[in-house]
DNA sequence: AAGGCGGGGCA
DNA sequence: TGCCCAGCCTT
């Protein structure tokens, strides 16, 4: 049987029952497709339904503040991408005149759209006939088809663009595409695959050669920085904190934290004073100075790992950027603050 | 072509 | 722990 025929048949009897599969409206459709970027189902699919709800429509998104659209997407991490999502909505609203780009090539103009997010809104809101190639896709191919070649490498991206444009099925493209992703997620998993019950274990090359565990083949991983943060938690009698923007490009582009020291490795109250960077808090003489966890907080992200001691200043002026409490809890933070803001109560 | 960018789930 | 998740952008 084709593969197009067969990976349609195990779709219709094994989709899930999704949000976003029950609207062709394409603003819905771009912004789920955003959301799951690097991102499982799961722990994008409250954030999905907090930005349809907050944002019925695009001019919605378009007419917030930034503050507002990271605040929503605070949790969900790669912030850029919530900042390209407004950009984008601004974009349509004040040059397209609130309409989507209905092709790939204009879909890929917008700002965060890359060949995967094209594909998917041109094939599932317009039928255009091109393939998605997701972490999925790379793995049900190079396991069916037995293709080594690395999926992150310029030749590996090209084969499978390719191949999954050759199987496409050009007749109804959003359900090959989507049949295929969501084999990838649920039956060709990346432990454990069900090959007992799969439909292509006759064919499948990694089945048969006994190589499932080594396909897809990846270059190299990532090695993880390590960096150690110390914040500056200022707090004044009258209930008043002091959080700063994080500026340029980085990690948390965008967020608000406490006024931040790094340093080259850990260190104590007598050398944190003495670090570059410090003396511009000006702190008075009598100010008090306390570390709030002795033992640093790990904060583990994919590519670093972030050693983080809260040193809490009072009986000190405080410096630019003071906020009240009830102000800090509407700006955007990062993960490893938020915890911090729950755990010390205020 | 390579590096950077979050946070969480799972074996 | 290491790997992966409906990737994209910058250098």
């Amino acid at each position: 049987m084709l593969f197009a025929k067969k990976l349609r048949t195990w779709y219709l009897e094994n989709k899930r029952d999704l949000p976003w599969r029950t609207t062709s409206n394409p603003y819905y459709i771009w912004l789920s497709e955003i959301i799951l970027q690097q991102t499982r189902v799961a722990q994008g699919m409250p954030y999905y339904f907090k930005f349809i709800n907050t944002f019925p429509e695009v001019q919605d998104l378009a007419n917030a503040s930034e503050e507002e659209v990271l605040k929503l997407w605070q949790g969900l991490g790669y912030y850029s991408r919530a900042r390209n999502l407004q950009a984008a909505a601004k974009h349509i609203v004040n040059e397209l005149d609130g309409n989507f780009p209905e092709s790939y090539n204009g879909l890929l103009k917008l700002k965060g759209v890359g060949d995967y997010t094209a594909s998917a809104v041109a094939s599932f809101c317009y039928a255009e006939a091109v393939a998605v190639v997701d972490g999925n896709v790379y793995r049900v191919l190079s396991r069916i088809f037995g293709i080594d070649t690395p999926i992150n490498s310029t030749e590996g991206k090209r084969q499978f663009k390719e191949l999954a444009q050759e199987l496409l099925d050009k007749k109804d493209p959003a359900t090959f595409n989507q049949g295929l992703m969501e084999f990838g997620a649920i039956q060709c998993t990346p432990q454990k695959p069900l090959c007992d019950t799969c439909p292509f274990s006759a064919e499948c090359v990694a089945y048969n050669q006994d190589r499932i565990s080594g396909l897809p083949v990846k270059l190299k991983k990532q090695k993880v920085r390590k960096r150690h943060f110390n914040y500056i938690v200022f707090l004044s009698e009258e209930g008043e904190t002091v959080l700063r923007q994080r500026k340029g490009r980085g990690i948390w582009e965008g967020l608000y934290e406490f006024p931040l020291v790094e340093t080259l490795s850990e260190v104590s109250v007598e050398n944190l004073v003495k670090e570059d960077g410090f003396e511009e808090y000006s702190m008075s003489p009598e100010a008090d100075v306390r570390l709030f966890n002795e033992e640093p907080i790990v904060h583990k992200l994919s590519h670093q790992h972030i050693y983080t001691k809260f040193w809490v200043v009072t009986g000190s002026d405080l410096p630019e950027n003071k906020v009240s409490v009830a102000e800090m809890e509407k700006l955007p933070v990062p993960v490893l603050i938020e915890k911090f803001i729950d755990s010390f109560g205020f």
